[in-house]
RNA sequence: GGCGACGUAGCCAAGUGGUAAGGCAAGGGUCUGCAAAACCCUCAUUCACCGGUUCGAAUCCGGUCGUCGCCUCCA
């Protein structure tokens, strides 16, 4: 079964077949305008994950996203914090990446920013204006949107419909009430380059265009972004870019990523989708007090079907933070089982058992069902499934180990089921460790400090002296915030909040 | 008003013709000196509602109700 991705153009599901290799690859980016929040996470997550996928299954990838580092949103930033558009940009460039980074959304491999691109811009511009797409009216350019008959094929909508549902008063200047801006002239105190048709700056959509072109090429496999993009944003690079390359398709799969919103204060059932009327959760401020971890919010939104929207839920944020510690927890196990087994090797048969078998199958399964999940349009809740099983057979198999020596079959049974489980959430982006805890770690005396309670508390249950075990057990719980858990390899300890 | 999507258990969510995955929550049990974690069992005769097609539908068709997105800055 090959890889199947919706395409937004066709409406319908087809066979991944890239034009060429490497793989070319854009996502809209984000304006930096304000701290970023969960839409973005979702947005960037999901793409993240359909890369990470592509170059899973072998293929090379060029991945390449844009921020919009001047607009008026930006130019208003830099109002309400008195300082100029490029350095609210950056700043919010800079907590584009802090976020994401957190939630492991790799770097693009090409970054590009709309400020530095308009020699290119205005080329671009200038030569839809040669080719009859583009008209200048007192130092703004618009693009003409009868010169391309095919307006309208991504988002679905035919000229009456836009014509009908405008609720904006067309600009009079325009030919056509759906034209678009490719350039703006300058208002006094705005930020301006240069051009053919005086000081100015580019319109929104241009400059995904030019840079997708500059940095891929006249034609693309998958261009992404978010679901409120389609309409105006995509069609109208689709228009700019096959209008000046004359090459059609510009872009062969589009994949949108579905909206998500939060409820809205009242309560009432309402929701709101994020960012809209300035209602938004920053990534930021979930993760702040540690209680979500920042694999755990990945988890959680790649919990749905990248299409469908999402109504954010504190709730369900909670339960994917218990599903990721299992996870974690039975990533934990496997490593200190494989520990335990080097350590205590025998030189029985090297004949898996059945148990042995068993898992290994059950693993095997489970990754083809992962797998067969990835391949039907980034299917990540079911997949996610697919990893429960897998933690689920590995823990059960964990459970009915016993004390003793270790046959390399059981250690080459473990390592197996850990090497599986790395694989396919590394795959997701899901790391299985609180890196950010880690970071935070105990001093070698402290750990040595708790050791000794350890070694203390194992001689006091050797003796059955149980009153001593708990109390040094109850030291660990309150004073080092350590959690004592007894297997039959021995003691083992973990801390929590 | 136009275009599009959706409506599956207490919550979230897979499932596009063959008899309802998974997670969280809840209840019971196993293991344990007691715990913790894990594991086992239970938890939708039913997929918004009404008709229709079919041997058979959550899945297809028609209608009704409801929700959401886009059409305007947006990821």
């Amino acid at each position: 079964m090959s890889m199947q991705i919706y395409n937004t153009e066709s409406g319908s599901k087809e066979t991944f077949e890239p034009r060429q290799l490497p793989v070319r690859f854009y996502v809209c980016g984000l304006t930096p305008k304000n701290e970023p929040h969960l839409g973005h996470a979702r947005l960037f997550a999901v793409n993240d994950t359909v890369r990470r996928y592509l170059e899973y299954l072998g293929y090379n990838v060029t991945y390449v996203q844009n921020f919009t580092d001047i607009d008026d949103k930006i130019i208003a930033a830099g109002l309400r914090e008195g300082i100029p558009p490029s350095q609210a940009a950056r700043r919010y460039t800079e907590s584009y990446f802090r976020d994401m980074d957190r939630i492991g959304v790799r770097r693009a491999d090409i970054f590009t920013y709309v400020t530095e691109f308009i020699p290119q811009i205005i080329a671009f511009v200038s030569e839809l204006i040669e080719k009859g797409h583009a008209y200048e009216v007192e130092g703004d350019v618009f693009f003409s949107v009868p010169s391309f008959p095919a307006y309208g094929r991504l988002s679905g909508r035919d000229a009456d419909a836009m014509l009908a549902g405008a609720r904006i008063e067309p600009d009079e200047r325009k030919h056509d009430p759906r034209d678009f801006a490719l350039w703006k002239s300058a208002k006094p105190g705005e930020p301006w380059w240069e051009s053919p048709w005086g000081k100015g700056r580019p319109g929104w959509h241009i400059e995904c265009s030019t840079m997708a072109k500059e940095t891929l090429g006249e034609q693309i496999d998958i261009h992404g972004g978010g679901a409120d993009l389609i309409f105006p944003h995509h069609e109208n690079e689709i228009a700019q870019t096959e209008s000046l390359t004359g090459k059609v398709p510009f872009v062969r799969y589009w994949i949108h990523t579905g909206m998500l919103s939060v409820p809205t204060e009242e309560g009432n059932g309402d929701e709101e989708k994020m960012a809209h009327s300035g209602t938004f959760v920053t990534i930021r401020s979930v993760l702040a007090d540690g209680s979500v971890p920042a694999p755990a919010l990945r988890l959680y939104l790649l919990g749905q079907q990248y299409r469908a929207n999402l109504v954010f839920s504190e709730e369900q944020l909670r339960a994917s933070v218990a599903r990721w510690r299992r996870w974690e927890q039975a990533r934990m196990t496997l490593l200190r089982l494989i520990a335990w087994a080097e350590s205590n090797a025998s030189d029985e048969t090297a004949e898996p058992g059945e148990p042995e078998q068993q898992l290994t199958e059950q693993l095997a399964t489970a990754k083809d069902e992962f797998l067969a999940a990835m391949d039907d349009d980034f299917n990540t809740s079911r997949a996610l499934s697919a990893i429960d099983e897998m933690v689920h057979r590995a823990n059960d198999y964990a459970n009915a180990l016993g004390g003793g020596a270790a046959s390399p079959a059981v250690l080459a049974a473990l390592r197996q089921a850990l090497a599986t489980l790395e694989e396919v959430t590394g795959v997701l982006g899901i790391a299985l460790e609180n890196v950010e805890a880690a970071g935070s770690a105990l001093s070698a005396e402290r750990v040595a400090e708790i050791e000794t309670l350890i070694a203390e508390r194992d001689a006091a249950r050797k003796a059955k002296n149980w009153a001593e075990a708990d109390r040094i057990r109850k030291t660990l719980d309150e004073d080092y915030h350590v959690t004592i858990k007894d297997t039959p390899q021995g003691a083992t300890w973990n801390v929590h909040d």
